[in-house]
DNA sequence: TTCAATGCAAATCCTTTGCATCGTA
DNA sequence: TACGATGCAAAGGATTTGCATTGAA
């Protein structure tokens, strides 16, 4: 959900890590989802630039990146089965709002996020590096119709 | 975190669920654990109570009682791994503040969940149902002291 | 040229499931 | 007694790892 806005594969670089191939294609995947993905999806969509890729490099890369900080890794809340899901991490504020009824997944402003993360700050004297935050509910447009359809899990390729 | 303060077993009653032994234990462990245990860390403890206690009946208990709502499955940020950690849930509101220095967690108060929880809300439009909030950071003792030990993942047994 | 990164396949884990047996309601 | 729950073992998936090869710096 970021739309291309920041180059990852130059912040890969920054960070000293080697730009190959599937590295790179593994990283426009990431830029550009506009939505969470996971191992599989990610391996799909970067085979189409580079149809060598392979799903342990898929992993290797998606591991170093969440532990430089770069990707979180999420599951929410498992609504989605137990599988986890990937996304470029921005800042160090990250907050889904997600529809029981159809799945479908907002986030919320920075404002609001941020507002939350200093009150846990003040009541635990923490120096708060990070927040996340998953909102389970039901959004206004299946409050109002009363059903909504299940969201199917995105089957991609 | 939550000192046998519910009778788990009276709620699987009136739930309908048959008590057996097994259940018996899980429950027991859950509502006693101090801490946030996953599917191995349950089972050893409740063979305590009940050594044919098998692994296959705590996941299959432990899957029941989360569709059912009683309890929590946890990634604790995935600071301790990508394991799965459970806990009872009481109430629909969760936070864990995570020290990722020496791993400690403490839980913060209803009220300031409550105050993010209507934030989101009231962005959103969402009737917000369940809030789970994880936030990483220092605890105040490993500000002070620079240093602090990793805690280790709870051995058990 | 050098050494990290990769593809592939085998090895690990974690979790689920089939089935005969056991035990609660 | 009847039918759901359980132990055990095998099956499934997901993730990791060993190793020879490839390719970025």
């Amino acid at each position: 959900m970021h739309g291309g806005r920041v180059d990852l594969v130059e912040r890969m670089r920054r960070a000293g890590l080697r730009l190959t191939g599937p590295r790179r294609a593994i990283a426009r995947v990431l830029e550009q989802a506009d939505d969470h993905l996971d191992i599989d999806q990610i391996t799909k969509r970067a085979r189409k630039a580079d149809p060598s890729v392979h799903r342990a490099t898929v992993y290797r890369t998606v591991g170093i990146l969440k532990k430089i900080g770069m990707v979180d890794e999420l599951d929410l809340l498992h609504i989605r089965g137990d599988r986890h899901y990937y996304e470029i991490r921005i800042g160090s504020e990250h907050a889904h709002v997600i529809c029981t009824t159809c799945g479908e997944v907002v986030e919320p402003s920075g404002k609001t996020i941020s507002r939350a993360r200093d009150g846990f700050a003040g009541e635990t004297g923490y120096r708060v590096d990070y927040i996340r935050v998953e909102v389970g509910g039901t959004c206004p447009r299946c409050l109002s119709t009363g059903g909504g359809e299940r969201r199917a899990a995105e089957p991609d390729a």
